[in-house]
DNA sequence: GTCTATATTTGGATAGAC
DNA sequence: GTCTATCCAAATATAGAC
């Protein structure tokens, strides 16, 4: 039995109610009833709406997706294992409720929130082209991938996950299955990793 | 000059706004204000606000992006003319006012409008999908490229093209440049068809 | 900290004069 | 076909009693 204090209920409400409404969808209201409370007791706990979303966005950006840099040049070195780890990594945040509510929420707001949209170019995107591409830069150092841009490598290879997430989350909000989307990551992995590796014969 | 009907005028204001702010953002209000007429002029002209939208939403998808099956097999015996046939098309509806708009209106309402999302299943995943892997099954046939799964293929090819379009539609939300990812298309297809192609010495 | 009551704004939509 | 006037609903937010 949890005893979480209104103000944690609140979030979690919130959390769910944006990521399905989006901000504007998201009343107050609505979010009062679901917690059990009326709207004016909302305002004990949060100054207004806008400070209850702040809250919610941030925990967007705060997944524990993480290597450090002697992890990724341990599995660089070995080639395919980096690119194994690093999707295994992308899966398991595209399949946890939590993450895939939060990145719901961001499709959503992401035209109509400029901090977001500043937040996902350095958070979704540059944070993940540095991890790649330190990786793949790595590997052509060792040969044991064709030598080429590391940067554009890692761009090719982001893409395709991000594509795949994105219909993951589309098919989850309709409640539709996702089976054959599951592979496509290690589908993509294996793709990749036949079309930039260096035969050793 | 152009004598364009108010109702004309409502449906191109509308797709601005709607682009800009959503289904929600954009009231009605805005929309006559805009228009430069009342509230109550608009109704002359369409029963209500969801009847504007449709009407815009129509256009989303009315792209005249295609390849016909002659096409298709004639620039895929040639390999890679097919693949900047393809991504031309592609970079030219990106980077076309018009159908930035229509873009940034679908991703904007795409986890708002169930019907929208099996529009972007059907017209904007699976129709590309199934041009490409034509191209693909036709220069693996001519022993051009790797044998694989034309489909898998083609998913890899066109993920990259969406990442690089919905890059570029956020920059130009705040007008930042995209001189950098305007060759990110190119760069798209030297990398792919380097990375499939088999070596003719 | 929550409630009732209420203020205020915004948005969708209609009636009827011109 | 457009205007003014008006209605109604929904949403954000505050005041003050308990």
């Amino acid at each position: 039995m949890k005893t979480s204090s209104t103000k944690e209920k609140i979030l979690k409400v919130s959390t769910i109610l944006f990521s399905e409404l989006g901000y504007k969808g998201a009343s107050v209201r609505k979010i009062a009833s679901k917690v059990g409370i009326r709207e004016s007791a909302i305002y004990n706990h949060y100054k207004n709406k806008e400070e209850i979303f702040l809250e919610v966005a941030k925990e967007i950006f705060s997944s524990p997706f993480s290597l450090k840099t002697e992890e990724i040049k341990a599995l660089a070195l070995r080639g395919k294992p980096f690119l194994n780890k690093f999707v295994l990594q992308y899966k398991m945040l595209t399949f946890d409720k939590n993450n895939e509510n939060m990145f719901r929420l961001l499709m959503i707001e992401l035209l109509q929130n400029k901090s977001l949209r500043e937040q996902f170019m350095s958070q979704f995107h540059d944070k993940n082209i540095k991890i790649l591409s330190e990786g793949f830069f790595i590997m052509m150092q060792n040969s044991l991938v064709y030598s080429s841009d590391p940067i554009i490598m890692a761009y090719e290879f982001l893409s395709t996950l991000f594509y795949i997430r994105l219909q993951v989350t589309l098919m989850h909000f309709d409640a539709l299955p996702t089976n054959s989307l599951a592979t496509q990551f290690e589908k993509h992995v294996e793709f990749f990793w036949e079309s930039i590796r260096i035969d050793t014969i």
